[in-house]
DNA sequence: GCCAACGTTGGC
DNA sequence: GCCAACGTTGGC
């Protein structure tokens, strides 16, 4: 099992939009950036897990836990020429863009703040605290999963 | 294929 | 709202 990190603003769309919707399952599109597709077309499994991350808010951090229950397939908001993620250059033949399906898991009691992932020995590596950072789904590691989980709970 | 200009992301 | 950092675009 791999795990990931996905971002989200919480205004378009938060981790209790995904906890209220049917069976608690999303799917996860409008991604149109080239190296978070490759991941989410060819590295992204059903049963990895992701944190969800809230960017662009009053406190951006790690709001919860969720599972994908279906791998890449192709993001068909891109064929939409009603959709706001319309893209004229994917075709049904080659589907430019791709996404997967999400499912919620839990909701931490207490989010894990940027600043805190900043000043943390350990996760102060990730990607997600380095300014700049510009891909809405990056990889974790296992320890930083097992870090933050610990966190996680130690925060309830 | 280079690279400047432009657009977007996202923390602060 | 500012701006740094990065991705994308398009002229050459």
């Amino acid at each position: 099992m791999q795990f990931w990190l996905f971002k989200s603003e919480p205004a378009c769309f938060s981790i209790d939009d995904l906890a209220r919707r049917s069976k608690q399952t999303e799917q996860w599109d409008g991604v149109r950036n080239y190296q978070v597709r490759n991941m989410l077309r060819d590295d992204i499994k059903q049963g990895d897990q992701a944190f969800f991350y809230h960017s662009s808010c009053p406190e951006p951090g790690i709001v919860g836990r969720m599972e994908i229950v279906k791998e890449g397939y192709p993001d068909y908001t891109a064929w939409d020429i009603q959709s706001e993620h319309f893209d004229p250059n994917s075709s049904l033949e080659h589907p430019r863009w791709f996404m997967v399906d999400v499912k919620f898991l839990e909701k931490f009691p207490s989010p894990i703040s940027l600043t805190e992932i900043k000043r943390h020995p350990v996760l102060s590596k990730m990607l997600i605290a380095k300014n700049g950072n510009r891909l809405s789904i990056t990889p974790v590691t296992q320890t930083e999963w097992n870090t933050l989980l610990k966190l996680a709970v130690a925060k309830k």
